[in-house]
DNA sequence: GAGATGATCAACT
DNA sequence: GTTGATCATCTCG
């Protein structure tokens, strides 16, 4: 399986988005390759996109990796209780990064139902096998992820992004999400998903 | 199934 | 003191 490089990643947001559906995120936990197929993500374009961090160029110790170079991770604290994954793409100093929102874990099932409940995966009921990765925070949970990766890259064993070339997926264009109050930037389409994934997070009426 | 609410912290006013 | 790129839990019905 193809590991994604530096070059992927530096490339225009949107399409990094867009490309980054249906790759793998591999993740070492307790030893193990966890396989997880990225099926949500978000863009979020830099300094002229209000929804941004980065926003008209902000920059504070908690974005500051936004500005670095692409394939870098980004992951910040929010509500007092979440972890969000984040993956800096275009340019350097660009300041623009997409978030994973929803994945669908391929094997390891008893590592990420005991990351999220403490429980092997047999002894989940149906609600919380549906709900184990189908969205930011939970995903966040689920893979261990924490601030500690913040500012590391995805090209190390730890942590990488792999092509398996699975390609027989639709791409369904939307609004992102929870973020109402960034003006006219909150209807941009900046969020895509893997159409009919029962992993994603919150599909259209 | 849908809507309201609380959890709890870092960044910012 | 307020708010947020969220989620689990509660209350209805």
């Amino acid at each position: 399986m193809k590991r994604l490089d530096k070059d992927f990643f530096n490339r225009d947001t949107l399409q990094v988005a867009k490309d980054l559906l249906g790759k793998i995120l591999v993740i070492k936990l307790d030893n193990e390759k966890v396989h997880s197929r990225i099926v949500e993500v978000e863009a979020y374009a830099g300094l002229n996109d209000k929804a941004s961090h980065t926003y008209n160029g902000k920059r504070t110790k908690r974005n500051e990796i936004m500005y670095d170079e692409a394939g870098k991770i980004y992951v910040y604290f929010i509500y007092g209780m979440y972890n969000m994954f984040n993956i800096v793409t275009n340019k350097y100093n660009k300041g623009e990064a997409v978030l994973i929102r929803a994945v669908q874990t391929l094997n390891c099932e008893n590592i990420i139902a005991n990351n999220r409940y403490g429980k092997d995966y047999i002894d989940l009921n149906n609600y919380q096998k549906l709900n184990i990765t189908n969205g930011p925070g939970k995903l966040c949970k689920a893979l261990n992820i924490d601030r500690k990766f913040n500012g590391k890259d995805l090209f190390s064993s730890q942590i990488y992004i792999a092509d398996d070339n699975f390609k027989d997926f639709e791409i369904i264009e939307s609004k992102r999400i929870g973020i109402n109050y960034a003006e006219e930037a909150k209807d941009y389409l900046y969020r895509f998903y893997i159409k009919n994934n029962p992993m994603v997070s919150k599909v259209e009426k």
